[in-house]
DNA sequence: GCTTGACCTAAACTTAAGTTGAGGTATCAG
DNA sequence: CTGATACCTCAACTTAAGTTTAGGTCAAGC
């Protein structure tokens, strides 16, 4: 008594509906190797039904900043072809890790620096004054500052 | 007395230095109108040293996701040109919270859905069987199965 | 007075990530 | 048999975010 559940196929119209992603945009990511897919009688592409999870990350990750470069990189570029081990897809994951919590450090960055921003005073009068700082200043004597350092 | 301190002006070598932005695209900035500058008599580009902060920020932003457009819009386009309230820094200040988070919400998102799949046994077997799913598959009775939903 | 370095403009080129279009095939419904 | 539909390929086009190239100006130093 197996445990195997085989695959079921899917059409690349169907991949699409089930993803939000166009035809022509996986016929693309095919093209570039982040999918696979067999062929049927008639040359038409037929995917696993799991295809549609390994689409659904790329989306994720692209949205999230990763080029499909990347992110064929993370799926693909394992340090050797011929025999891949448990230790090698951790160091994956591991590295996948790293970059998500970089990225997440990036953004938190970026909050601070706009609260920074906002915080000093100069981003609160009429306009920017850092993006169009050539308005008359000093007009009013108390009010916004621009910062030195 | 006056508390206004006076912009220092850097030419744009400097603020590509001090950046790490290549001047091209400096230049390309401010066709795009996301930094502003004054010419001297040489027609040289002058920047306030404060330009240094607002590219510093179109950096982060552009890191994490955001497109100039995406930038330009947050920096620049405010309800009324002619009279911009604080209310309305405050609501772009929150706009762009908001975007903050959805993409640290993506982030988490994808966190998971890797956990997910690396859980799952099919993705720690030889190979990623979610974009290798033609090899033999059942040869073994145990081990890492495809996932039916 | 000439060269060097930092700057200027405008236009063409580049890469990523697709989209669009033209022309062709296979299966199914009436 | 005749559409309609869903797919196929290949090539050209698009947009974003710059870079590269070519030719020109200006002030400084020797």
């Amino acid at each position: 008594m197996r445990k195997i559940i085989m695959p079921e196929w899917i059409s690349v119209g169907v991949l699409s509906e089930r993803t939000g992603v166009s035809v022509s945009a996986l016929h693309f990511y095919e093209r570039k190797g982040l999918i696979k897919s067999q062929r049927n009688t008639s040359n038409h592409r037929q995917y696993p039904k799991h295809v549609i999870r390994v689409v659904s990350i790329i989306q994720v990750a692209q949205r999230t900043g990763f080029s499909l470069e990347d992110i064929l990189l993370e799926l693909e570029g394992l340090p050797n072809r011929t025999r891949v081990t448990i230790d090698d897809w951790e160091a994956l994951g591991a590295r996948w890790q790293n970059e998500l919590d970089k990225k997440i450090t990036q953004l938190v960055e970026l909050k601070e620096m706009m609260a920074d921003c906002i915080g000093c005073g100069c981003l609160s009068l009429e306009r920017c004054r850092l993006l169009n700082p050539y308005d008359e200043l000093g007009e009013k004597g108390t009010g916004p500052m621009l910062m030195t350092k």
